[in-house]
DNA sequence: GGTAAGCCCGTACCCGGGTACCGGATGCAA
DNA sequence: TTGCATCCGGTACCCGGGTACGGGCTTACC
């Protein structure tokens, strides 16, 4: 006997995401086009349900869809997962960084007590950062 | 004479941002409607600038565009301000949190080596979080 | 063999935060 | 007065990551 086979629904409540999530992770790239039953209907092998639970992790530690494409294809072919992460981490320590100073202008300026945005703007003990960040307003 | 009153051009280019970015604000109710010329033109006040400048830095700290305007809001009527800083400061510490976790998940992953995810999911030394965070893996 | 649950595909919609394109009207200056 | 830049409104589109809907077929179980 194969390889037990999974429909659709149970691939999805197996991973924990909901069915539609399935075709359209496979019209993206990340699930392969799996074998179909004599009617049409998807049918997994088992290991779908690790890959789709890997893409959730990736996507946890900050990957994009396509970015999670791009590390299985990797695996695949490249060797380039070690170099990716690398990046990944730099990028996560760039927006640790920016997070942590945004917590502290938050502390400031509610330990200011600013009590109008406007009002507050015009003064100048004002710690609210009007001249912007020196990188990637683009994350906000 | 009066204030001198600026164009949507000259507001966009003094705020730094798009002139169809004016129009937008104004259907989300972040701009009141201004005063229009006889032809049907926006003509602002000067004061919009640093208004514009508010919500940007708004923005920065982590506020979407609805809480801006309830930002804004409050400060008219409300005292709300504060209530809401601390609020927003408590969630971005709850993003500081998984972020730092996210990059202690990226380190470990990357000194164990991995070098193909699908691989390394199958291996009991893989740190890659599979069961997932216990809070909102909405912010993902 | 009937019936209900499950799955098929295509398409459209949701959120957030804008940006682009259009034809037509205005503003301003030479 | 003419010419060009700018602005108008409306609508449509972009990204990312899905979710929902509708009509019709398949599968599974009794």
């Amino acid at each position: 006997m194969g390889e037990p086979e999974l429909r659709s629904g149970q691939v999805a409540d197996a991973a924990g995401v909901n069915v539609q999530t399935l075709r359209y992770y496979e019209r993206r790239g990340l699930l392969a086009a799996p074998r179909r039953s004599p009617g049409g209907h998807r049918l997994y092998p088992a290991e779908t349900v690790t890959l789709l639970r890997v893409v959730k992790a990736a996507q946890r530690l900050g990957f994009t869809l396509a970015e999670v494409a791009g590390l299985l294809a990797a695996g695949r072919h490249d060797a380039g997962l070690r170099t990716r992460a690398h990046d990944k981490l730099a990028e996560v320590e760039r927006r640790l960084a920016d997070l942590t100073a945004v917590r502290d202008t938050l502390r400031e300026a509610i330990s200011a007590g600013c009590d109008d945005l406007i009002t507050c703007a015009g003064s100048p003990r004002c710690p609210l950062p009007f001249a912007g960040s020196d990188h990637d307003p683009a994350t906000v």
